[in-house]
DNA sequence: CAGGCCCCCC
DNA sequence: TTTAGAGGGGGCCTGA
């Protein structure tokens, strides 16, 4: 059977657009590939997927249509085509012609109609025909007859719709009356002039009644007055409306069958522009291509040479690789179980006893180049009872400071900085040796490992390859890294004064771990639980569905609106299925009793399956505590993330939530937790980054900033602040941080736009700098295109210059919060590594163990607490000398609820 | 196992 | 008036 697909690609643009609105996608070359991507990303998904045999796109002509050309009531401003749309469009049609997929466009013919067209022609030769849109109204899909109808993948129709689903959906015995009711009704997309008065409802009792909009305009004299006159007035541009919405299935189309045919190949030229364009996720949904010239660029002279240098690689003696490392002060590490591997100069040197290394890694001459120094620390100085000393040059976090958000893996950077992909670096193989074992050639890989029964036969070939590639190239990398840190002051700064000295605190508090009542965990699960099963009981009764999931947000959908309807205007999500979000949730609370169920059955869930039941498993049974692992190349603006667990993310707010943080306990009886947090360090920093006079000296005076705020937008004094008032200024500041926008703030604070404009001008009369200041952090990364921290942290804003305003003002958002962030962390970092330092220099057997942004806590020696609590404070107070002070407050307590 | 959804933290 | 709409994170569940 020929399955031919027929895509509506204007209307698949426009749903892109939106797709990556939040989050657009930018190449290295600044360009924005969010459509680009999108839409080739579907058009792979749908071929694999459905199996099309034939395939075209239709897209409208890049100018004005026919259509609006007609309705002199055409809204311009309406229709106008964002700019990425439109500057999408030419590469696009490029990308999908190197794909060899037809592209059809007509002159003066919408997509919807070249579709039509289409349809009809190749359903009447025989085709299986699908027309397929991402637009969740059928009425632009609706002609002389009726097509199969293919909806896009997420889109807010999940159904095949035929001719029976259509009928009733829209209440009508004739698919074709649709298109009498969105010619009355009016159709936004389509910029067709609706009756006035008539909204959906109407439309559909009107035309069920009278059949058409011919039918209705006869029979004018049984309609209420107001109706009558509204027709009246419509009626001199009604017929042409309908015109308008009927798609036409006669555009003469020169296409042939063969045309039609999908072949997709993955032609050296698709390759080429996915490359181009950064598209790797997608190069593997191309078939395999038989062209040459598929390869990466030429090797340059530069990786030439190294590869050159690589050939001499050797293995030596450990007496070789320490004099080597000696005399360039540098040794490359890797580790992989149970094998060490160090490098020097040319040399490399492999074991599994690591005592051996002792000499060499507690060397502070040596330089440790590695790949997460962090994780090698560790498992030395398990297996050793060693650190790693001197400096560390990890060349994840070298490369997280130049571009915190691009990629830091090894083969990445090996490929991008060296020119060369480690998984490349192997002997050339012998053609001829297909069937025979691989011999022992005097190549590069078996001079390295020299005998092929080796004295531990346990490791794998493969493995000592993998690692290999992993270390070979390290020194390299480094040499790169350096040339690029070379020309950057603050970052070589950054890196040696901060992100250096973390690693072994990190490592360290990693190490210590966090202890953990588990009996406390178990009686709270089995708790909660009971709660949670008594719930469960109560969704299915009154849902009527003994079967239903109600962790599955999906199932939970369907209950809420479509069985109980408790919102006909009900949101969709991404993947056609309701929003059931708390949000969404909270404001049916008073429609059903199952809602509050449902939300409190939440939370219970939450709480059992993300922080009680799976912590138990993450107790090292050596320790009996928890370790995280930090994650210190992660985040975009400097912060540190937390994962395996996350303890970033532990309960606080809600009184159920909380009572977790009982269960974080100190080492032993003989210990307390302290706990010391910044008081309002981002919003500290605003106003020692602006200079806003105010906000200093609301700081100055340790008001109580929020209800200083609330006097200063409301002109009032700070005792007559009230609760409401005071609340909102502390969501106008946070907002601030976050940088601000009318709707945003509007949101979260249930006001009208205008009302929330009015308080965001309110904010800045009070404190004019702040404005200024954010205005100039703008025009900084405009000119820049980054923005920096007081330590010369880096964040890359391409999307700053955007033509599209919400992709824009992401990135104008980002600009103003990165350096109020990316600050704090730069801050609380210095502190860890003094209050580190210092609990060390004074001999105090207190330990850091963990951080929360802008909070530290330390696992503290009963007899220490109160010297310990003023460490803290001292250190994390003085952290840098500012225009005014930060703030630290401290507690001990037997838990971490008690000690917060 | 990835993507989508949801919700916990600062 | 369709899925935009304050920043930064991570984990669980579903369904392929």
């Amino acid at each position: 059977m020929k399955k031919l697909f027929l895509i509506d690609g204007h209307a698949l643009i426009f749903r892109m657009y939106y797709a990556f609105l939040r989050r657009p996608m930018i190449n290295s070359k600044g360009e924005d590939t969010s459509i680009l991507f999108g839409f080739t990303k579907y058009i792979l998904e749908l071929a694999r997927r459905e199996k099309p045999t034939h395939l075209a796109i239709a897209f409208d002509p890049p100018c004005k249509t026919f259509r609006h050309e007609l309705d002199p009531d055409y809204k311009a401003n309406r229709a106008e085509t964002p700019e990425l749309i439109k500057s999408s469009l030419e590469p696009l049609i490029k990308l999908m012609e190197a794909l060899e997929i037809p592209v059809i466009m007509v002159p003066g013919f919408e997509a919807d109609d070249v579709i039509g067209s289409m349809a009809k022609r190749w359903e009447a030769a025989g085709f299986d025909v699908f027309m397929v849109s991402p637009d969740k109204d059928l009425g632009q899909l609706v002609s002389d007859h009726i097509y199969q109808y293919k909806p896009a993948k997420g889109t807010n129709t999940e159904e095949i719709v035929g001719r029976d689903a259509l009928c009733k959906k829209y209440g009508i015995q004739d698919p074709i009356q649709i298109i009498d009711i969105l010619t009355l009704w009016g159709d936004a997309s389509d910029n067709v002039r609706g009756v006035r008065g008539i909204g959906e409802v109407g439309a559909k009792k009107l035309v069920a009644q009278y059949g058409s909009v011919e039918g209705i305009l006869a029979s004018l004299d049984k309609l209420t007055a107001k109706q009558q006159e509204a027709f009246r007035e419509a009626e001199s541009y009604i017929r042409q409306s309908r015109e308008l919405v009927t798609i036409r299935t006669d555009i003469p189309l020169d296409v042939t069958e063969q045309a039609l045919l999908l072949r997709l190949q993955g032609s050296a030229q698709s390759r080429q522009l996915f490359r181009h364009y950064e598209f790797s996720s997608l190069l593997p949904l191309l078939p395999a291509s038989e062209a040459e010239d598929d390869l990466p660029e030429a090797l340059s002279p530069q990786s030439q040479s190294l590869r050159s240098a690589l050939e001499l690689v050797k293995i030596g003696s450990l007496k070789e690789v320490e004099k080597a490392a000696r005399n360039s002060h540098r040794l490359a590490l890797n580790y992989q179980a149970p094998e060490w591997l160090v490098m020097a100069e040319n040399t490399v040197y492999r074991t599994n006893d690591p005592h051996t290394l002792i000499p060499l890694f507690t060397n502070n001459q040596i330089t440790k180049v590695g790949y997460d120094l962090k994780g090698l620390w560790k498992v030395f100085r398990e297996q050793t009872g060693q650190p790693l000393q001197g400096e560390l040059a990890d060349l994840e976090v070298m490369h997280y400071l130049l571009n915190p958000e691009s990629s830091h893996l090894y083969d990445t950077l090996a490929i991008s900085y060296l020119g060369l992909d480690p998984k490349a670096l192997e002997a050339p193989k012998d053609p001829t040796a297909t069937t025979a074992q691989p011999q022992p050639e005097p190549d590069l890989f078996s001079a390295f490992f020299g005998d092929p029964a080796p004295a531990t036969p346990s490791i794998d070939p493969e493995q000592r390859r993998a690692q290999w590639q992993q270390a070979v190239l390290l020194l390299p990398l480094h040499d790169a890294l350096l040339r690029s840190y070379q020309q950057d002051e603050k970052i070589t700064r950054l890196y040696r004064e901060i992100e250096m000295p973390l690693i072994p605190v990190l490592a360290g508090m990693e190490e210590e771990g966090f202890r953990i009542d588990c009996q406390m965990l178990a009686d709270y699960s089995k708790q909660l639980q009971t709660q949670a099963d008594q719930l469960e009981t109560r969704i299915r009764e009154l849902a009527e569905d003994p079967q239903l999931n109600v962790a599955s947000p999906k199932q939970l959908g369907l209950v809420l609106f479509e069985k109980l309807q408790l919102d006909p205007k009900a949101k969709k999500n991404k993947s056609g299925s309701y929003s059931t979000d708390e949000e969404t949730l909270l404001e049916l609370q008073d429609k059903h009793p199952i809602v509050s169920d449902i939300l409190r059955f939440r939370e219970l869930k939450k709480l059992i399956n993300t922080y009680i039941d799976p912590f138990p498993s993450f107790i090292a049974p050596n320790t009996g505590k928890i370790h995280t692992t930090f994650n210190q190349a992660l985040t975009a603006t400097g912060r540190l993330s937390s994962v395996k667990p996350n303890l970033q993310n532990i309960p606080i707010r809600s009184e159920l939530g909380r009572e977790i943080r009982r269960a974080f306990i100190p080492s032993d009886d003989n210990h307390l937790l302290v706990s010391a947090d910044y008081s309002q360090i981002e919003l500290r920093l605003m106003a020692i980054l602006s200079q806003d006079p105010g906000m200093l000296e609301d700081f100055r005076m340790e008001k109580d900033i929020h209800t200083a705020t609330a006097a200063r937008i409301f002109h009032i004094s700070e005792e007559a602040v009230t609760r409401e008032q005071r609340s909102r200024a502390k969501t106008a500041n946070f907002g601030i941080i976050y940088g601000i926008s009318a709707f945003g703030l509007a949101q979260r604070l249930n006001l009208s736009r205008t009302e929330a404009k009015e308080l965001i001008d309110e904010y800045f009369r009070s404190y004019p700098q702040v404005r200024a200041y954010m205005e100039q952090t703008k025009e900084t990364a405009r000119n820049q295109s980054f923005v920096e921290t007081l330590y010369g942290r880096k964040r890359y804003l391409p999307a700053i210059t955007s033509r599209n305003a919400v992709v824009r003002g992401l990135a104008e958002r980002n600009a103003i919060n990165a350096p109020l962030q990316g600050t704090a962390a730069d801050l609380i970092k210095i502190a860890m590594i003094r209050v580190d330092q210092r609990l060390r220099q004074e001999g105090l057997q207190s330990k850091l163990i963990l951080q929360v942004h802008d909070e530290l806590i330390v696992d503290a020696l009963k007899t220490e607490v109160e010297a310990v609590k003023q460490l803290l404070k001292e250190e994390m107070e003085r952290v840098a000398n500012l225009a005014i002070p930060l703030t630290v407050e401290c507690n001990s307590g037997v838990n971490w609820l008690d000690a917060h």
